[in-house]
DNA sequence: TTAATTATGCAACAATGTTGCAAAATATAG
DNA sequence: CTATATTTTGCAACATTGTTGCATAATTAA
């Protein structure tokens, strides 16, 4: 699996890359951590203004083509953060497992900083006959806790 | 454990009913799914007029003591509905362990109808040392699916 | 009964996101 | 390559959801 970056990505997906995207795409690629429509708006200013309107557009244009996915925050505004399966290429069986199990995972919202990741321990297995019973597309596990960095497991 | 009415809620968990206090946790207990702000409004609208601001206040004290807990909507809208462990009596010592693992169960966010109900079949287990690495406290699971009523499983 | 506290209503504001429409950019056809 | 059609962008206005300040009403405490 090999990391492409924004262009790549748009490309590989066979979508049509525009200035507003590309920006849009590589401030989320290289972020640690899920953006806020204000923070990629902030993030941008420093190269090159871009509408906030049309940041909102290509955000949902950029979710609705599934290469980043919300996150739903605290105070009712999204977060983004780039989508696994599109940001890797799937040249296996097992790669394309993941990509089904991909909205399955979990997401630590640290009470310290505040920030959004991703967190593959806690990513819990569903009784197939409940999810067929309940016809079960996405899954979101939105965890509240403290990351490892806020926590000093680990250094930033 | 029994079932209480509104005020019984309130006057058990030893805080001040009031008449808005009343008129928002009914409307909440009576549903059979969870209400938005709007919905409760409406409802309320049908005997006496509350305005929408004290309505907000009323679920931010209800939330804020446990009475009631929020879900994220899919359009950055909470959703409210009782926190079973205040509406149950808490009389043996595996209630009280039922009352810690009351936020850790799952909605179901009905594709058809739109309601969110709490479903119990989807109550997955996490690993305790994942959960104590994180200082986890709530973890919320939101699950887009079908419900039973408009699978047509279940007459409503 | 009076004073203090708490709850409510109203107006204004704030944050987040959406829609309509014209101009600019890009792709397609000839 | 040029002309036409399509898509993208920017701007203004609007919509939804929620919050804050402050005066009045209701409730509690002294």
């Amino acid at each position: 699996m090999m990391t492409m970056n924004a262009e790549e990505i748009i490309l590989n997906a066979g979508l049509r890359p525009t200035k507003a995207r590309l920006a849009v795409l590589n401030s989320i690629a290289e972020a640690s951590s899920a953006l806020s429509h204000p923070e990629i708006l902030e993030q941008l200013s420093e190269q090159k203004e871009f509408d906030r309107v049309t940041v909102y557009r290509v955000l949902d244009w950029l979710t609705e083509h599934q290469l980043i996915h919300r996150i739903s925050g605290d105070n009712r505004a999204w977060k983004f953060q780039l989508s696994q399966q599109r940001y890797t290429a799937v040249t296996s069986q097992s790669d394309i497992g993941m990509l089904a199990q991909n909205h399955r995972h979990a997401h630590l919202h640290c009470n310290v900083c505040g920030q959004i990741t991703c967190i593959h321990e806690l990513e819990p297995h569903f009784p197939q006959a409940a999810l067929d019973k309940y016809q079960v597309g996405t899954i979101d596990i939105n965890i509240k806790g403290v990351c490892l960095q806020c926590a000093g497991l680990v250094e930033n």
